[in-house]
DNA sequence: ATCCAATCGTTAGGATGCGAATCAAAAATC
DNA sequence: GATTTTTGATTCGCATCCTAACGATTGGAT
């Protein structure tokens, strides 16, 4: 079972124990479901369709951002996919390691990294991004039509302005 | 910086990729858009406020589950966090190594574990999710007020759907 | 030209995170 | 009531995932 107590329960719950306190629930339950809802996506899709090409989510993630921007530089992989730069260097050997993806040094820059798909990593995500687009289908049916696009726009919102703090720091 | 591309630019790309393939944008966006936004909110959380009590985001859920219905069993709060139980075991680890927690066999089920807070514990959390909210508070500002019940409501919807999926296979 | 700070990717260490396999206990079947 | 099936939590193996620390390179300071 999924979530065995209801947003009431929770909420009555809460206020009893914080009862002195003042708390926002509308922001709690925002972000409460956000979380929620990301991992089951998330784990949704790894076991419908990724598990299938022996893809983490992750992998998967940066597959699909180097196949749209390829040749990128690998901090841009990790600031588009929103990771660390150490997780990016483990996710990009196991896609090295799967014969998807190519690393070089660039020659204007000794630092940095360019990586491009090869032939194979291609094909895989030529067959398998319909697969997956197929599953988003399924998922964001759910959600009232008329309000979808402004639900990703708020998504939009929060993830831009939660990265505000950290981009300062790096 | 993050996320250099915007939207439309992802777009054009995909399209010209798969140009002979019908992909739904729409669906793609949102669900794109949720993992960012859950990835950005769980690192900024985890910096902000987690980090000062040596919890991760995980750890801190979970804890927070048990605080709120404890007495809770186990596979309840797996349930209840949307994680798999070998996880769960080792979280419960950390949060019992740390002094938190108390881990206890059932009477009337022997198989079943279940779980409540120590003093320490609830000390902690009635200190830190006040914190935590206010953190809260200011990711959802940013999103439109009148459509903030409407997102919430439907990444519930997203969250329940996607893991039907899942609950039929375990 | 030479230090110095900033930037880049990687390594090290530890905590998630999953599926598959395992063992114990309970429930169901006969 | 013995056998089988199901249900729990855990262990195992491996792939993320993070911060901190590290070497290598670059650009800017004198």
């Amino acid at each position: 079972m999924a979530g065995p107590h209801t947003l009431e329960e929770t909420e009555r719950q809460v206020s009893t124990l914080l009862s002195d306190l003042p708390i926002d629930f509308e922001s709690m339950t925002l972000i409460s479901n956000l979380f929620r809802a990301g991992n089951a996506v998330k784990n949704h899709l790894e076991r419908s369709v990724l598990a299938k090409y022996d893809l983490s989510w992750t992998a998967f993630v940066v597959l699909w951002v180097i196949w749209i921007w390829e040749p990128i530089e690998t901090r841009d992989i990790a600031a588009e996919v929103g990771t660390s730069k150490p997780t990016l260097t483990g996710v990009l050997k196991t896609l090295e390691k799967k014969g998807w993806v190519i690393k070089s040094q660039s020659k204007t820059d000794k630092r940095l990294v360019v990586v491009t798909l090869t032939k194979a990593g291609k094909k895989i995500m030529r067959q398998l991004f319909p697969e997956f687009n197929k599953e988003e289908i399924y998922l964001a049916k759910v959600t009232n039509p008329k309000s979808r696009t402004q639900t990703a726009k708020s998504l939009r919102a929060i993830a831009i302005h939660a990265q505000l703090t950290q981009s300062r720091r790096e």
